[in-house]
DNA sequence: TGATACATATCATCCTACAACTTGGGCCGA
DNA sequence: TCGGCCCAAGTTGTAGGATGATATGTATCA
C-alpha cells in the first residue's frame, strides 16, 4: 500500500526484496550473530508489506541457516559459520576488487581441476569438451552462443575429474562471474581477444588429450589470467608450488 | 489436519518439509528442466498444507535458483547450472564416496590458500591462528572445544589470505564436513591421533610464519589428507604440481 | 516462600479474498 | 474467410485475519 512504484518490469518479488535487505543488514554487521529480529508483524509494517511476504522472506534466510526461529520466542541471527548454504551477492561484484577475488577462487578451483581431470578423463569427456571447443570457435563465434559454448567448456571439464562436488562449485562461481561481468570494458578488439581466447582453450585441451597434468594445470591457470584481464580485471600471476 | 505425527521435538517445519520433498524429486530426474510443476493449489491438496506452506517451500527453491515462477503461468523446473546457492545435502554424505569427493575439494581449496596466506599474512592473522593452535593443544585437548579450535584454525588461514570468498568457501565446506563426519570410526587411539593432528597444524603454522607458500600449501595438503584418513576416508595422495 | 495457573507475546499454520499477469477462445467486423 | 480485439479462465503474487502451538513472565493461592 505504500511502494506501488516499479511495478512495471518488476521481476524480483517483494519476498526476495526483504529478505535482501535483511541479508545485507546481517552481513554489514548490523545486526550480530545473537541479536533478536523485530517480529513479523513488526517488519511487516515497516516494509509495509503483509505478514505473508515477511514470512516467505524469512523462510528463505532460515533456509540458508542465516537465522533461526523459534516458535513463541522469535528469530534470531546466527553464527556465520553454520550456515548451510552459500548464496553470492551479486550487487557487491560490482565493485572490481570482489569480482578479482572471485577470480582468484575461480582460478584456484578451475587450475587444480584440470590437473584431476588430466588425469582421469575418460573419451567420453573428451568428446565433450572437444564438442564445446568447436562450438565456440565454430560459426557461432561471434555470437552470444558462444559464451555459453565457453562456460560449458569449463563445466565439462569439471565433470570429467568425476567429482560432482568440484562440477558444483565451479559450475556455480564461473555461473555468478558470467552474470556480473560488464562485457563493456573489453580492453582490446573483439576479434583479438576471441583469437586469443580460442587459442588458449585449446592449449587446455591439448594437456587434457596427452593426460599431462602439470601442463593442463598451468595452461589453465594461464588462461583464467587471461580471461580476467580481457575483462577488465587485474590477476595477480602468482604461482606458488613448484621450484622458482 | 492429516499428519499430526512428530508434533513434540519437531524442528523441521512443514515448508522445510515440501521444499525437501521437491527437492530431491528434482534432483532424482523426476522432474526434468523445463518441466513445469503442479499448481500450488494441487500441491497443497497432495501434502495436506495449506498453499502458504507451498509457497514458502517454492519460495525457497526459487531462492536457490531450483525453480522458477512466473506470474500467470506456473513455475518451471530450472537447469541445475544456473542456481543461485549452493547446497550440500547431508544425506549423501553418509556415502563415503561421497565424503571422499567433498575431502577432495577442501584439499584444493585449502591447499592453494594456505600458500596464499603465507604470502599475505599479517602480523593479526598469525596471532589468531597461534591462538586456536594454542587452544588445540592446550587444555581442551580432549574436549569436544578442541574441534571447534580445529576449524577455527582452518578459518583464520582462510581469512588471512584477504579473500572473503576464500573464507567462505571454506568455511562452508569444512563446515559441512564435520557435521557428518563419524567419530566414531578412528582408525587409532585417540590419542596418538591427537599427537599426529597438533603436529600437522604446527607445521603449517611454522611455514605461514617463515611466509613460506610452497611449505605451506604442502604442510596443508598432507594434514588434510592425514585428517580423512584418521576419520576413515582414504584421499589418493596425488600430487601434480612441480617436479616429480 | 514456593508452586501452580493464567495472561501475554510470538511464531506456525490455515483460510479467504483480491490484484496482476498470461493464455486461449470467442466474437465481431472487414 | 480472415484478422484483430476483447473477455473469461487459470495461475501466481499479495493482503489480512483467525486459530493453534510454544515460551515467558506474572499473579495468585496454599
Amino acid at each position: 500500500m505504500k511502494q506501488r512504484l516499479a511495478a512495471i518490469g518488476t521481476v524480483e518479488t517483494l519476498p526476495h526484496r526483504v529478505a535482501a535487505f535483511l541479508s545485507r543488514e546481517i552481513e554489514s554487521g548490523e545486526l550480530n550473530p545473537g541479536t533478536r529480529l523485530p517480529t513479523e508483524q513488526e517488519l511487516s509494517e515497516k516494509f509495509g508489506v503483509s505478514r505473508n511476504v515477511v514470512r516467505e522472506a524469512i523462510a528463505q534466510l532460515r533456509a540458508d541457516g542465516i537465522i533461526e526461529a523459534r516458535q513463541g520466542i522469535g528469530a534470531f541471527v546466527l553464527a556465520p559459520e553454520q550456515r548451510a548454504a552459500i548464496r553470492i551477492d551479486r550487487e557487491a561484484l560490482k565493485d572490481t576488487h570482489n569480482m578479482e577475488r572471485l577470480f582468484e577462487l575461480r582460478c584456484i578451483l578451475e587450475a587444480e581441476s584440470a590437473a584431476l581431470a588430466a588425469a582421469r578423463r575418460k573419451q567420453e569427456h573428451l568428446d565433450s569438451i572437444k564438442a564445446a571447443l568447436d562450438r565456440m570457435g565454430g560459426e557461432e563465434r561471434w555470437e552470444e552462443g558462444s559464451i555459453d559454448a565457453d562456460l560449458l567448456f569449463h563445466r565439462e571439464i569439471a565433470r570429467a575429474t568425476g567429482n560432482s562436488y568440484i562440477h558444483t562449485f565451479i559450475s556455480f562461481v564461473c555461473e555468478q562471474i558470467r552474470h556480473s561481468i560488464h562485457y563493456a570494458r573489453l580492453t582490446n578488439p573483439l576479434h583479438d581477444l576471441v583469437e586469443v581466447n580460442v587459442g588458449e582453450h585449446v592449449r587446455i585441451y591439448e594437456a587434457l588429450v596427452a593426460g599431462d597434468p602439470a601442463a593442463a594445470e598451468a595452461a589453465m591457470r594461464a588462461h583464467i589470467v587471461g580471461a580476467a584481464n580481457r575483462v577488465g580485471v587485474k590477476l595477480p600471476t602468482r604461482k606458488i608450488s613448484g621450484a622458482k
